[in-house]
DNA sequence: ATTGCTGCAAACGATTTGCATGAGG
DNA sequence: CCTCATGCAAATCGTTTGCAGCAAT
């Protein structure tokens, strides 16, 4: 599941909606990443747990960006008797590993992507129906070196999303101009 | 494309933590603002009121990065009637008429800043003291113009912080490396 | 045995809204 | 007059936490 690169409303020219590295890594992405997690569980003195393996396995097989509830449909479908809340703090624990990296829409939702064997990507978000897309940007990377050198603070990350509206939503309020 | 990604300044010391580009415009400033914002009022079909006169003078004197909150404290003083909702709302509405923008950092709480007659700037975030510095990147407002074409959104706007740790902060840590 | 993990429910807190009243056009 | 603005209180809703019992080391 989940290799789907499909560009939806169908016009040829455009690039590809997710910018993928490999293509079905799926089984040794999950290695690796329970590996990053073991390691930094024990060197944080925690213990593991059936299920964090559960959720950090479902997690891996999407390339979507989950927010934590949704994140948490998919997990009791494999198995019900997972909570809300060992979702929320799985998630948080794989943020703190590195294993997956927590991006800012404008809900006002957290929302998580896994980072390994991904390519550094920043997203264009549709702000009218939530869509979004993947770009690179390596400036961005190369700003935050640059502008925590010179103000002497030692980075940590950075959050970069443009918004606007997409094509299809350009489209349709051409044709119903709804006061919003 | 976006290649001159210094940030410019050249010194070899700190630079300043604030780039201003006017020094006391303030009563220019404000007439502008209410320009804008009553041009915005008659768009929509609303109305001006004696409230939002003030919030804004008051909003336009700082050149911090208020809370819906903060910013109502500051009100208040100069006037006690005045709501917290009308102040959440008059942000608002700042906000879409471009006299206000809305940057995020990463405590949940939403903050404004006024963009009349400043330069486009971003922000360095302490995650550990909340402190901020500005910094420029116009390659940043370049990276919006070429995806947005290339993915043929009508961008909007963009949202770009960098998160790290200063240096005061640092000194702190290794002195006492209390743990988080 | 000790200590972390889980899942439930409850607490939290910023944001948002419903509504009666007041003011602008 | 009609419509929007205001301010209060209450509702919302994602996030976070307290706690009793379970599981890992």
């Amino acid at each position: 599941m989940a290799d789907n690169l499909e560009v939806r409303d169908g016009s040829a020219i455009m690039p590809p909606k997710l910018m993928d590295d490999k293509k079905d890594a799926s089984a040794e992405v999950l290695e690796n990443a329970k590996k990053i997690l073991r390691e930094h569980l024990v060197r944080m003195g925690l213990k593991q747990s059936s299920q964090r393996d559960v959720i950090l396995r479902i997690f891996l097989a999407t390339r979507d960006h989950l927010s934590t509830e949704e994140l948490h449909r998919l997990v009791k479908a494999d198995d019900p008797t997972i909570g809300y809340t060992t979702v929320y703090r799985a998630l948080k624990l794989f943020a703190e590993c590195g294993v997956a990296s927590e991006i800012e829409f404008r809900d006002g939702i957290a929302r998580y992507e896994h980072r390994l064997n991904r390519q550094k990507h920043h997203h264009l978000i549709c702000t009218a129906c939530g869509d979004s897309v993947e770009f690179f940007a390596p400036e961005v990377e190369e700003a935050e070196r640059n502008v925590g050198a010179q103000f002497q603070y030692q980075t940590t990350g950075h959050n970069f999303q443009i918004y606007g509206i997409c094509q299809t939503c350009q489209k349709k309020r051409k044709e119903q101009p709804s006061a919003s």
